[in-house]
DNA sequence: ATGTTGCATGTTGTTGACAATCTGGAAAAT
DNA sequence: ATTTTCCAGATTGTCAACAACATGCAACAT
């Protein structure tokens, strides 16, 4: 009896949990987002099978996984390919992105704990002294971070999970275009606006920057776009 | 060159877009949501490969597609299961829908044609009718109609993509507690709200119509519910 | 009587083989 | 020279066989 509530290791736990098809989706998941493998490039079943060592059954699941993900297009008989993201999908995207964040924003500014306004503020500090030190990489990390906090912390799991499509959806844009990181500037004044009102409990200011914010973000995504 | 421009015939056509798992796919989808399979229920591979006349590949791969469009729970060598969408669920699920369809109202309010306002009437008055009968089952076939309209009108392809997700999510929420339908006077009240929002032009009030609306649907679901 | 072990059965996960399809290049026709 | 046809090879789609796993039941131990 008291075996069966200790938890598990973590590798039975994993084996438990995952089929070669579902470690095959992960992986390939990973090389797209991670912009090894590019928009537009074909992916053999034969190919994929032998460089993940799984045979060709699992990967061919793990294609229908990624498809209805939308990260791969299957053309019957002639291949997958990892899926192409044009500027127009990316624009209605953060049309979306845009009153998504702001319900995460509203939500959270009517339920935030005195902990996560903490958490907020040590973002924003943090951001700060990576826009101080000029490190593009840091702050566009932490910039992730936060947002991705905004939204895990509004507590509503649908939401989160939409969002996440959406990310994946414009981190596919960036690997098609290869645009460059965003202004940090601009973007730490945007920060400070939505952090202080989601930490004054304000919903309609917290939502209202939240838009702002992406709208501002879309903007920056065509001047880098028409360079 | 001319026969290459000609259209092929609906069922060439079909059987180049289409693989059996796709097929398999669109059938156990359309079982799902029918309510013919119902939220819990068991999908063996066997039997479905058997009562779809295809092997079990085909199946294995439509169950992963399945999987990610949050129809189906894959559990491991164990089977695969409808999925239970759970109040809590709906209830984050009405909160995203109701900022979704805002949007969708304040963009149609901005572009919408005459030809579109028509539409809208011809909705209006067809919503009427049906009220005046008491015709629950045809008021609830132009509530949906009339709502997919408005979505597809704002001409946002990734709207509309994700709204079809939530209004699936939901459908599986009403199969799973046989939940009954609306209260025809406030909803047709709802739209006529609606429609003069879009047909005037004025993007804040649909968009506030909109959610209004969502967030009385979903009350009544509640109240239904608390029977 | 209760708890544990072992086994048979049914099902899932994976692999390999075969059929079907597509593409590119060579040969034939114009 | 250009266009059309044919074919070989590579790849995808499906099927069937085998291995692995889970469950339920009977037998055994306490």
């Amino acid at each position: 009896m008291e075996t069966r509530n200790t938890p598990p290791s973590t590798s039975i736990a994993m084996m438990r949990a995952n089929s070669l098809a579902s470690l095959a989706q992960s992986e390939m998941e990973a090389l797209i987002l991670s912009g090894a493998l590019k928009p537009g490039d074909r992916l053999g079943e034969a190919e994929m099978a032998e460089r993940l060592g799984v045979s060709r059954g699992p990967v061919r699941e793990a294609f229908r996984a990624l498809e209805e993900q939308g990260l791969v297009r299957i053309e019957k008989n002639r291949g997958v390919f990892v899926r192409q993201v044009t500027i127009a999908e990316a624009d209605e995207t953060y049309a979306v992105r845009a009153v998504l964040e702001g319900l995460a924003g509203q939500t959270l500014a009517l339920r935030a704990s005195q902990h996560e306004h903490g958490t907020l503020q040590t973002f924003l500090a943090s951001m700060k002294e990576a826009a101080s030190k000029r490190s593009m990489k840091e702050y566009a990390d932490l910039n992730v971070r936060f947002h991705q906090f905004i939204v895990d912390a509004s507590g509503n799991g649908k939401l989160k999970e939409i969002y996440d499509g959406i990310i994946m959806t414009l981190t596919m844009y960036r690997n098609t275009t290869l645009v460059r990181g965003n202004s940090l500037e601009v973007s730490l004044m945007e920060h400070s606006r939505i952090v202080n009102a989601i930490c004054s409990g304000d919903p309609v200011e917290a939502r209202q920057a939240m838009i702002d914010h992406v709208e501002s973000s879309q903007r920056r995504m065509h001047a880098t776009q028409d360079d």
